[in-house]
DNA sequence: CTTAATTTAGTTGCACACAATTAAACATTA
DNA sequence: TAATGTTTAATTGTGTGCAACTAAATTAAG
């Protein structure tokens, strides 16, 4: 007769509240959408965001390399590069020493879009309200998960 | 004449190591597939499983509910819950006291998963190959900085 | 050299996510 | 109570994610 959330059946590590994938799932999701309003004024989606992060540092990478990277499969990342070479942002070409790779190279528009991003990293650690060392220590905390699990 | 990772303007807030947003976005995604083969067995996707989660506590939620809890719209619900109507595991129905409102409740066959999930949160810890310390730590500071930010 | 295995992108199909809009039910207020 | 505003789902359209499959290029084995 005790005044349980209204199961008798109810196991708690099959709780939403017990759960580690959920905060992940949500987090995740919550920090994109705070990323939305700053990447639309530069007509970017956030994967297509990170696929420039890699870009504007190496100016080149294979299709296999960004998906490496990104721990990303060419079914997501083909449409999507191809979205972006129709906006002329970057380049897609076989690799002529071996054609079964696609190298992806920054076009000018492409190049010119860092400087409109340079600003966003700071935006968004404004709007995250968190101390700079738990930041950090969160970053790598969740890093070195990633690295071990993959 | 540095070494540099070849960029002359190479900014290190937007290099994609030092951001905190993409290890979340890769750690949901591989834990999303880390429960695939377990919910595979099932007839379940993942965020399916977050809504049976709920149910099996609740028994019965609006469509509003589930949304504030799993932080999801109707845009994303109202498909995925029409999916589980269709294989009878979940019913929809107006409120009558309120007909703007649906309420998702189980029909037996979905209570019935409770019995085959219940192995999953172990079988996922074990996956993880955690310490039981390491895994609530992380999960308490997410479901914090989750709390604080939603 | 030829066959078999592997690597790499691309394609297809399905299920999210989410912004934007619509429509119905309910609440508020003049 | 009539007009206005709010709440709640549903709908539409776009863009991921990813499993499964295909096809072309390369490599390895015999």
């Amino acid at each position: 007769m005790s005044n349980q959330p209204s199961s008798d059946v109810s196991n708690p590590l099959l709780q939403l509240e017990n759960q580690l994938c959920f905060p992940l799932y949500a987090l995740s999701r919550m920090i994109t959408k705070a990323y939305q309003p700053l990447l639309q004024e530069l007509d970017l989606t956030y994967p297509q965001y990170l696929v420039f992060l890699l870009l504007w540092e190496h100016q080149e990478l294979t299709v296999k390399e960004l998906g490496e990277k990104l721990l990303l499969d060419s079914g997501t990342l083909t449409p999507l590069l191809k979205r972006l070479e129709q906006k002329q942002w970057i380049s897609r070409r076989r690799d002529p020493r071996d054609e079964r790779s696609v190298i992806i190279g920054l076009l000018p528009a492409g190049r010119e879009l860092q400087a409109r991003a340079c600003q966003i990293p700071e935006e968004i650690f404004a709007k995250l309200n968190m101390p700079q060392a738990d930041f950090e220590a969160l970053r790598r905390q969740l890093n070195a998960l990633l690295t071990q699990l993959a």
